[in-house]
DNA sequence: GTCTATACGACGATAGAC
DNA sequence: GTCTATCGTCGTATAGAC
């Protein structure tokens, strides 16, 4: 009864943290955004931020490393699920545009922020799990004759950077309709870039 | 000889001070970059920096606003120096490249940093005069027929977001030879993507 | 116009009680 | 584990001499 006046496991604690630093980063930015915003919003103290993270930073990484996880795990899922490279790139972005709509502040702090300002330990996230797994589909493709015998990188970027660009569009509020939408005529544009001649 | 002990034009000292904070900017980032740090690599004191700029936002504001003033004049050669939708596009995506190359730091700064985490008041770049110009490129190319009949988002897109992402690839390092080496396959790609079918 | 010195506030981080 | 109060640092911006 003395101890546990309060019924919030660390989890919980961790968890609300890391949601409320999620909110706030990607509305003001990282730099513009004190321990105390993250302390007021998530309704948790300085001292037990300070104590389950190490330092700001600390609370920055763990948010990301998180988010890079689970987009992985998404995308694994998406492999497993298909056989053709056709179709697991298709799943891609089908993915992303729904996560673009459905949690936009996660879509936002992955692939538009400039993580090496605050996070200067991390590799560029291109290098990371997720862009590394959607250029193994490519590869894939590319061996398997579906796709043209073009360097991986320029493989790559003609087919997810057109997707790419819809998102980062439709975050900064230029595009209006849900990217659903747009999942059909973007793929056409983006599969015909690369496919192989039939 | 009492007034004029320094030889130093005004445009120079504001020219040398938003040099160096280019430099800065696209190595560590705005808000890792101090105004003493500017004052410092750009040999003019603070006192002069703030004279010159209303404060740090304006010096950041300043510069963004040069340089996108630059590249619209390129776009608008390259808009008269073409006639074709086919042409011109090919020619943005050349010259962005070139820039890529020959400035990366211009590249790096225009098109990858988060503007609005400390320029609050400017428009998201995509909205900015150069991206107008490129989107309606492609209109011009929709209108004449060149460029399949298309939501004008999704073609811009699917046209110029492989270059893109190129580019963002090369600065991110995980590209280590010449954007100009590719210019001709990724072209090819983007081309393909949504041109209309004869 | 250019400079130095300084005021002022905010932030990250810690100490130490509970 | 959680909290409040506080410390020291650093950054922006200004005042005022030249």
């Amino acid at each position: 009864m003395t101890k546990a006046n309060v019924r919030k496991s660390p989890e919980q604690t961790q968890q609300q943290v890391l949601s409320a630093t999620l909110q706030l980063f990607t509305q003001k930015g990282y730099f513009n955004t004190s321990v105390r915003d993250i302390a007021r919003e998530s309704q948790v103290s300085i001292g037990s931020i300070y104590h389950h993270f190490k330092d700001k930073e600390g609370v920055a990484s763990a948010m990301y490393n998180g988010l890079l996880e689970r987009m992985t795990e998404t995308l694994e899922d998406v492999q497993r699920g298909n056989s053709s490279a056709h179709d697991r790139c298709r799943a891609v972005i089908e993915i992303l545009f729904k996560v673009t709509e459905d949690e936009p502040q996660v879509m936002e702090f992955m692939m538009y922020s400039k993580h090496r300002e605050f996070l200067p330990d991390e590799k560029p996230i291109c290098s990371a799990q997720p862009f590394v797994l959607m250029r193994e589909m490519v590869a894939q493709g590319i061996e398997s004759g579906e796709i043209q015998d073009l360097d991986l990188m320029v493989a790559s970027s003609c087919l997810y950077g057109g997707a790419i660009r819809m998102i980062t569009s439709r975050l900064d509020g230029i595009i209006e309709k849900s990217l659903l939408e747009y999942v059909d005529s973007v793929w056409s544009c983006s599969w015909r870039s690369i496919a192989a001649n039939k």
